[in-house]
DNA sequence: TATTATTCGGATTTTATTATCTTGTTAGCA
DNA sequence: TGCTAACAAGATAATAAAATCCGAATAATA
């Protein structure tokens, strides 16, 4: 089982990570940032599709294609990664799966994880990829 | 999916919020707890298993059987039921999935995870199941 | 001792996730 | 124009998680 976020999202961030490491090079094929990520390559490019649908990378068919960020990867966060490949879940619903849990009505964990929760989307809404790979 | 924790999880923390509710009921059959808590009694059941073996709950086989709490429940805290429904993950591993990732090895997103987990292990730990539906 | 209510625990089924494969499309280049 | 390198997209396979089922064991009670 995975930790937080879905196995795709965990490998979306692990490629994409390693692409804003050189951003000398302008464009990547799947086999490199694969091998580089340590990422199964089949399922990161599936990955990749969604990225791409989420206009947060461009891809390029033919020779001398390959995919490269949409945008300048310090104008590209984390929560739009995560929410691109996992949705909304972990940023809006309840801890317990409770559908009928909020503010006025909240289930006991609630108090706990909307903070928790708070600060992870502060975290994920913050952090660029450029600067998130300077660290 | 699931948010943070499995469903299992989900279900156990939710059936055994039922039970603490209603501290006068010594025994509850499985049935009973999984209306209340609306959740599927088989798969409850298997749950609620794993927190017999865990020494969360205790069980009676034969007529007059059921289960009851092994401890009272403001001996029982929260994090004791998710680690023995989930296991450590949530609360040790990389939130990127990579296996060398530590305090000295520390992958882009672990000064963040880190803080966020703390406070997750604080509030598990300190929240017990008595405590835990006063809320 | 026979009956019945109940859990136990393994087996099975279903569903979702993860991973791979195959075929098609595109674009560069000889 | 044909060959090749690359992504796109749908199909399929494998694995894991979620959910269910059922026979065996157990214990109360009549």
């Amino acid at each position: 089982m995975s930790v937080i976020f879905s196995r795709a999202c965990e490998y979306s961030l692990r490629g994409l990570v390693e692409m804003a490491r050189h951003p000398e090079k302008k464009s990547w094929i799947i086999p490199e940032v694969a091998e580089r990520s340590n990422t199964p390559a089949p399922f990161l490019a599936k990955t990749f599709q969604s990225l791409v649908k989420g206009e947060i990378l461009n891809s390029f068919k033919g020779r001398q294609g390959g995919f490269s960020f949409a945008r300048p990867p310090d104008q590209i966060f984390l929560i739009e990664i995560v929410e691109t490949i996992d949705g909304t879940t972990l940023t809006h619903d309840c801890a317990l799966g409770l559908p009928e849990c909020n503010d006025d009505n909240p289930c006991p964990f609630h108090v706990h994880w909307k903070k928790i929760r708070e600060s992870l989307i502060t975290a994920l809404s913050q952090e660029s990829l450029a600067h998130f790979v300077k660290q």
